[in-house]
DNA sequence: CTAGAATGAGACATCAATGTCTCATCTGGG
DNA sequence: CCCAGATGAGACATTGATGTCTCATTCTAG
C-alpha cells in the first residue's frame, strides 16, 4: 500500500469509525470504547490509534456534528427567502445529523468547561440571526427571543431524534413534526 | 429517640436528601455519591444508610419524578376549560420539577430496562389525553398527533430548564416561553 | 444520667473502564 | 519474494467510583 493510498485508508476508516461511534453512543451514550470498537469492527487497540481516550473520541464526535451542522445552516440557505421557509429547508437538512446531535445535547461534560466549544457559538449566532430576520420582516413574533427560539430548536430536534429511535414518531415525519410545532404550534389557525 | 420518632426524622432526612440530589445532579449528571452527600451535608456512610447505592438514588429519584408530575398534573385540572389553559396551568405547575425532569430524560439508563416505569406511561397517557381533547374540540391541529406533542412538551421543559440555568432564559419567563411556543409556534398571527 | 440510635470519618476490598504495552499475524507495494 | 505498516488479541497496571466495614462521637428519649 503506498503512502497515498494508506492516508487516504486511514482517512476513511477514521470517518467510518466515527459514524458507527455516533450511531451507537446516539443509542447508548454510555457505551464502553469495547463496544465502540465492537460497533465499529475493530480491535480496541486500533480505536486507541485513532483517537487517543474516550474524551478524544467525543471532541472528535463534537467536531463532527459541529461540522454537519455548518454545513446544514449552509445548505438550507437562512438569509434566503421567507424566514419561515429557511427554518423547514434547515429542519430538513438537519435530519442526519440529529441522532449525533442528540448525543451530544446530553453530553454535560462538553458545557461544564470554560464555555462551550467555539463552534456552537457560531451555530448559535447564525441560528439566533434567523429567527432574528423573521422577527425583523414581522414574520415571527416578537414576544419569543431567538436565543429561546434556537434553544427550543436543539430541543425539538433531540426529542424528536429520540422519539424516532423507539418508534414513537415515524422517521419521514421529522421535518414535518419539528418545524410545523416550531413555526405554528399547536394551535389550530383560522381558516381564513 | 423513640420508635416513631426515629422514622420521622429518616423520612424528612431522605427527603432533604433526594431534592438536595436532585438540584445537584440537575447542574451536574454525573456527581460522584461523595459529592451528592456532601451537597446534602451529610456523610457518604449516611447517604448509603438511606439509598442502597448510586441505581437506588436514581430510581428513588425517578418516583419523585413521576409523583411531582402527577401532582402538578392533578392541580392544572387537565379535564376542565379550554384545553389550551389546561397546558398553560400544566406547564406553570410543573416548573419547581423542570430541572428534576431534564436530569431524567437523560438518563436514558431508565428507558433501556423492559420499557419506561409504569408511572411515566400514565403520565404520557394523560398529557396525550389532553391533547386529544384539545383536537376534538377544534382547539388543536390534527396533523401533530398527541404522542409528539407530548414529546415535544418534555423536550422544552428540558431545553428551557436547561437555558434557565446558565441564564440565557429567565427563571419567570419559563412558563411563557414554553406554552406559548408548544401552543401558538414561532409565527405572527394574523391580527383580527 | 444512661443506653440505644444515628452519624461521621476513614480504612478496605472490589470492580469496571481505561490507557499502555507486546507480539503474532496479515496485507499490499516494491 | 520480502518488508514496512497496520491490525487484532490479549496481558498488565492504573484509576476512580463504589460498596462494606469498623469505631469513636454525638444526640436524644426515657
Amino acid at each position: 500500500m503506498s503512502h497515498l493510498g494508506y492516508s487516504c485508508l486511514m482517512a476513511l476508516d477514521r470517518d467510518h469509525v466515527l459514524r458507527s461511534a455516533a450511531a451507537l453512543l446516539t443509542r447508548k451514550s454510555t457505551a464502553t470504547m469495547d463496544e465502540v470498537a465492537k460497533a465499529a469492527g475493530i480491535s480496541r487497540a486500533t480505536l486507541h490509534r485513532h483517537f487517543a481516550g474516550r474524551d478524544a473520541l467525543v471532541r472528535a464526535l463534537e467536531q463532527l456534528g459541529i461540522a454537519e451542522c455548518e454545513g446544514a445552516l449552509d445548505r438550507a440557505r437562512p438569509e434566503e427567502g421567507p424566514a419561515a421557509e429557511a427554518v423547514r429547508r434547515l429542519v430538513r437538512e438537519i435530519q442526519p445529523a440529529a441522532g449525533l446531535l442528540s448525543f451530544l445535547y446530553g453530553e454535560n461534560q462538553l458545557w461544564e468547561g470554560d464555555g462551550p466549544h467555539e463552534g456552537w457559538q457560531r451555530l448559535d449566532a447564525r441560528i439566533g440571526a434567523l429567527f432574528q430576520r423573521g422577527q425583523r420582516a414581522g414574520e415571527f413574533r416578537i414576544d419569543l427571543s431567538p436565543v429561546w427560539l434556537t434553544e427550543a430548536l436543539y430541543g425539538l430536534i433531540a426529542s424528536c431524534a429520540w422519539a424516532t429511535l423507539d418508534g414513537r414518531v415515524a422517521s419521514r415525519d421529522f421535518p414535518t413534526m419539528i418545524a410545523e410545532l416550531l413555526l405554528g404550534g399547536a394551535l389550530r389557525r383560522e381558516e381564513p
